[in-house]
DNA sequence: CTGTTAGCGCATTCAT
DNA sequence: ATGAATGCGCTAACAG
């Protein structure tokens, strides 16, 4: 039994006098004589009539909504996302809608077969992990995908991703500039995207400033939360008293920055600390938190662009786009007594 | 032009040499004999077929999707929210669609008008003003809403609403039994929910607890943003000092604990800070901050089912929950020389 | 147990 | 400029 009885065009129609095609026609600005769409509006009006979706949509093949999809809603770094997408996709006339994954790569898959079923026009996906079935399951997927984040070089997929070596490198290069020499690394999982740039981004620039290559300096929280960063910082600061802590994300950061205060050791005095996102948890922090921006939002927001052309253009040239890093320097790597 | 071609249950029934009817039962649990239910399944397999939503949905009238909008993604606390009614509404089979609203009760007005084309079948709201528009609007629509927050007596819908004042009266209570006398009040804007809320529950313990009420211990922030957050208690700082401050939300709380360590005051030992929404951020701040848990997960999780059951059963008698507060205490507000 | 058929609401082609 | 008719893909009556 189908939901309660609403309008329709036809119930338009009728009131109006006249046939559902010129309904359609005035309500979606088909040219009309005067009295026609005068007519037609006054019945849509007084019926309070509402298109229907689904038969708009079953009709036309577009449902003008592009999904996101986000590996955790309560990461800083994807409202940055979800803020930069949602204004792009508003000036393309799409709506946007949001759904929460989990870390399992699973789950995008999941996600994936379900917005083939004509949910969404298309997608932004921002892989935590990315695995040969993901990596399946996007390339037979009938809907635009563009990818945030990196990508095996042979998937033929639109994506823009951050320079994470780079930006670690910039956090690297200012602790070094201020006389640091111990430089431990609080990584994520290295089994993911960002987990496994950021370790080689890490001992990328260790290289570069010939800084000697130790396990001890190098922690892998079980997640990229708060609660994974305060036990792996617990061990590291176990086994060693690193002066500078680079960390894989904001959060991570601030679970460093607590568990050092807990034990006692002076922010940045002791030990300097870089977060990475700059998200508006590196503001909040105490002390505020030097984090490297790895263009979060523009990514975001330049992907929504690449999708919007995809859809538009489902033949055009991929694109692959890096956005550039910078750093924010705050609080927790500047001594007023710099060497 | 529809969209480029793609599988369906003619598709489907033609390869598999049976009627579309057939196909449709198999797919969809029906009965159908062995050999039957084998072909059908070989063939779906071997189209990759995807059953269309739009066309189910009009056929069927149900999207099996939940609408959730939240008015500030950047919010923690509505960030706790998505993940109590992610969970409830996965169990019930619904997928879980997230919209963001700005704070304009157009905003949503105007999102409601666009579910009401068929996209969800029902709708959690946690509107921040609500305006008699908004409320026009909510009536009049044809798809089941929940409201978290506070609604006028006559509306006759689904609620599910914290308990402020007993929750800041909580706070209070707290603070005066830590021997605090001159408690100031960092609100948000009054003419939202909350904002209103708070001011009522804090006045209402100011009398209850003999306390004077003082006007320059009251500033109202443009909003429940940290970056206002600090512009208000810079303010209220400029004209008084107070022993405590109770804020509106968590991102209100933290501002004022970096407002003070900017201007020299130590928490909690020369002022007191008190959040309220209990997120992951009182946890991260430093000091670690008192907040009131006004139950937002909870208040979250009660507003999904109850929705699940409302659409379920459209003529069930409206029912209004109310979530008890409970304080978390921290160290914003734990001297070790208690008085 | 299986097939035939109607129609959900809409945009669009084809007549007029 | 307007109306009649078609079919998007699906489910559910109904018939056999």
């Amino acid at each position: 039994m189908p939901a309660p009885k609403r309008s329709s065009l036809a119930l338009v129609a009728a009131r109006a006098g006249v046939s559902v095609a010129s309904v359609s026609r005035v309500l979606n600005g088909g040219s009309a004589s005067q009295e026609l769409t005068q007519k037609v509006r006054e019945a849509a009006e007084a019926l309070g009539y509402v298109p229907d979706a689904s038969a708009r949509t079953l009709r036309t093949g577009r449902t003008d909504q592009i999904a996101l999809a986000v590996a955790d809603v309560g990461n800083p770094v994807y409202v940055q996302m979800m803020r930069a997408v949602t204004g792009v996709v508003a000036k393309a006339d799409y709506r946007l809608v949001v759904s929460s994954t989990g870390s399992d790569p699973q789950d995008q898959i999941d996600l994936l077969s379900s917005l083939n079923r004509g949910y969404a026009d298309g997608l932004i996906l921002s892989p935590l992990r990315i695995t040969a079935d993901l990596i399946d399951a996007m390339r037979s997927s009938r809907l635009p995908i563009v990818v945030i984040g990196s990508l095996p070089e042979d998937v033929a997929l639109d994506n823009v991703r951050a320079d994470s070596a780079t930006g670690v490198g910039l956090a690297m290069e200012h602790l070094v500039a201020q006389g640091r020499k111990l430089i431990a690394l609080v990584n994520g999982p290295v089994d993911t995207v960002p987990g496994s740039a950021r370790l080689a981004g890490y001992l990328a620039a260790l290289e570069r400033f010939d800084l000697p290559n130790a396990p001890e300096l190098q922690v892998t929280a079980t997640g990229f939360t708060y609660r994974a960063g305060r036990k792996a910082v617990a061990g590291l600061l176990g086994g060693s008293r690193p002066d500078a802590i680079v960390a894989a994300n904001d959060l991570l950061a601030v679970a460093a920055l607590k568990e050092l205060a807990a034990t006692g050791a002076r922010v940045p005095e002791d030990v300097a600390v870089v977060g990475m996102d700059d998200t508006d948890t590196a503001e909040l922090a105490t002390p505020s938190l030097t984090s490297v921006d790895l263009g979060s939002a523009k990514r975001a927001a330049a992907a929504a662009k690449l999708l919007v052309r995809r859809i538009a253009d489902p033949a055009a040239p991929v694109r692959r786009l890096v956005i550039p890093p910078s750093l924010s320097v705050r609080e927790s790597t500047l001594q007023e007594t710099a060497q």
